[in-house]
DNA sequence: CCAAAAGTGTTTCACGTACACCCATGC
DNA sequence: GCATGGGTGTACGTGAAACACTTTTGG
């Protein structure tokens, strides 16, 4: 009897620019597909976890290393690979679009950021398995304070606040959502403020990890 | 290059009865870990998904069908399996516990429900996975009406408040709980009382899952 | 001095929380 | 008639939501 199936590791990479949320593809240089946009991913090897498959192949294909990185889904419909039975555990990842550069390698072609509401057509059930994952990220955000991974390490409260709005796409009153964020006292303020901007420029802050899990042993829960 | 990896299904299968929350193991017939107590699961085959081979392998292995189930995560250690590379979908379960009975079958020597609070020795990663899955129930139930799958399909609101004390852990004031749960106009209110209790029976009532889903379009958010 | 974004308080209303007694029924 | 759980209302305080103007800075 041979069960043995095949396992993929597909990841969605989340970025956040000035503007939009994106989301980084890759083209594929490899039957089948190739030529298409789809998500970064492969082959999960005998000697390494799930995890390592994920960082490796962001590593491999993308240039990313060292992002915020949460198993998504497993999917595992029969006919979703046409190379046969294929098993993909889905990962979604977090990066500040400006810390990072990214470069196409191993069996790529190219590697892009996309608008997150202008996707090209994906293969295999990539489609879903984005969908999911942004499901994923809109609530999440919510309840954890992993958006703060889609930041550079200093941001301003009006950059914040931008992230939350574009992403759970819905405007947030300024005021009350300082008032908020603040009282959580989960902010660092920096005696340091913006640099080259053609206005006021505003304080910056960090996020505080390490007091973040303090209040969390006490019960605390983060909710925006 | 043999990049084919070993996939099981394991579930872990929450019932309630009067006292406790409970949890189904199985007694294993075969090695590894034979005779010991177990998660339920199995192989996938490859013609079957994910889910079909959960569903499968509960009805052989304890008889159950018709059981409320979903994916909670992919368990995918080098080294959590002595046979080898092989990485597990997990799934969790709900049934109400006086309305299935369970019954031993293939590869099973005999299946029970244990405490969660009074289990034994599991193998593998089984006590991780069932960590995580009492994890995900106590988070889950808070915002999401799937409790009443623990539940016989006519219920009273005192069973309905036991059974959130017992999977949150917590006491929770009966007027209260009522006033807030009544208020979501889920509950059906039925025509019927309790038979054979000695003192005054109490009221029955039913989820109503096509309100709930004619709710959430409108963006109710069910919460405790 | 003008444009652009930073920064700041108050009022209102809804909802969560705390809390105790009478009622119906079976034995 | 007594034991057992069923069923009900109010007062209080906290926190969410709505809302507009002044300040700072660069060009």
């Amino acid at each position: 009897m041979n069960n043995k199936l095949l396992v993929t590791v597909d990841c969605v990479v989340f970025g956040l620019d000035e503007q939009e949320l994106k989301v980084l593809l890759i083209e594929r240089d490899l039957e089948p597909f190739k030529g298409q946009w789809a998500l970064p991913g492969g082959f999960v090897r005998p000697g390494e976890s799930l995890e390592q498959t994920a960082f490796r192949e962001l590593q491999e294909e993308t240039g990313l290393k060292d992002v915020f990185l949460e198993q998504l889904y497993t999917f595992g419909d029969v006919a979703r690979d046409p190379r046969g039975r294929v098993v993909t555990v889905a990962y979604y990842a977090l990066v500040n679009l400006g810390e990072h550069t990214i470069q196409a390698a191993t069996d790529v072609k190219n590697a892009a950021w996309f608008s997150i509401d202008d996707l090209p057509k994906l293969p295999f059930d990539h489609l879903q398995i984005f969908d999911v994952a942004l499901k994923r990220l809109k609530a999440k955000v919510r309840y954890e304070p992993i958006g703060f991974e889609l930041l550079p390490e200093k941001f301003t409260l009006t950059q914040l606040q931008r992230l939350y709005e574009k992403v759970l796409d819905m405007p947030i009153d300024k005021r009350n959502f300082r008032k908020k964020i603040l009282s959580m006292e989960l902010l660092k303020e920096l005696n340091e403020v913006e640099v080259d901007v053609a206005h006021r420029a505003a304080r910056l802050y960090k996020f505080d990890e390490t007091k973040y899990r303090q209040l969390k042993e006490k019960g605390f829960n983060f909710e925006l």
